[in-house]
DNA sequence: TTGCATGCAAATTTTTTGCAGCCAG
DNA sequence: CTGGCTGCAAAAAATTTGCATGCAA
């Protein structure tokens, strides 16, 4: 995605395109994997200044906004990424944190079966598999 | 599950059964749905005088002992269950945190497949099925 | 007796907030 | 111009750690 397909996504949330939240968003795009905090506030307050309270509200603007993603992965702090609306499906490493995409394997249709059994809930945004496991490097 | 049942858990992780490691299962146990260390705390520092350090360290302990599952629900603290074994699918809240299970509806073939699929992982420990959305109430 | 477990206090890590000034629309 | 955005600093929330003492096995 370019720079200007990002705007675009911005300005159609109805949030202003600024250059700190333009960059945020760059960066996470350009990760193409779920980034946390941290990496993101060494690539953004190191290298361009930026605040990390900047990047923390940027972040949850554009989470609200439906624009990124956020999952937490028993880890203590939280990843963002691009939010695609289709599932992600993920198997995590409980020691070193590494994160495998798995492509190719649909389970929309045991989600639909989930939501027609909920009471609590009628439609539902996005959903995530999370497999956790032990890597074969840490193994 | 009883005092007597919890007991064995720990004592077959080869951990030591401590009174207050006691406790902080028990309360797990008790609570019979995924619970936040907050509520934990509430509970057991309060009421039986457990320091939040042993409160975390007995979570923490537990859950490398595979008695505990841990989640992290995508809104800044982690939730504490019984490890059952079994995969857990759940709803939940972005407003109000709340968690809805759904039971009688199985991934476990498309985790086989995806664990097939995997250049990293061979085989893997657990998996869960995390739904995002916004409950009737909040809507 | 021995080493894991605990309390206490302090430190770390992660995230949020108040407020004055700045800038996109 | 005006309200959202930002930096700065401080606070709050979540979790971890050091060390002396306690207790399970």
């Amino acid at each position: 995605m370019n720079k200007e397909e990002l705007k675009n996504l911005i300005n159609e949330a109805g949030l202003r395109v600024t250059l700190h939240r333009l960059r945020v968003l760059s960066a996470v795009a350009k990760a193409k994997k779920p980034i946390t905090v941290y990496e993101l506030t060494e690539l953004l307050r190191k290298k361009e200044n930026i605040d990390q309270a900047t990047i923390y509200r940027n972040l949850s603007s554009l989470h609200l906004a439906g624009i990124l993603r956020r999952s937490d992965l028993n880890h203590g702090h939280s990843h963002y990424e691009l939010e695609t609306g289709k599932a992600t499906h993920q198997i995590i490493c409980n020691k070193c944190e590494i994160i495998e995409r798995i492509e190719g394997v649909s389970t929309d249709n045991a989600i639909l079966k989930m939501v027609q059994k909920s009471k609590k809930f009628k439609n539902v945004i996005t959903h995530s598999v999370e497999i956790f496991g032990v890597c074969k490097s840490c193994n």
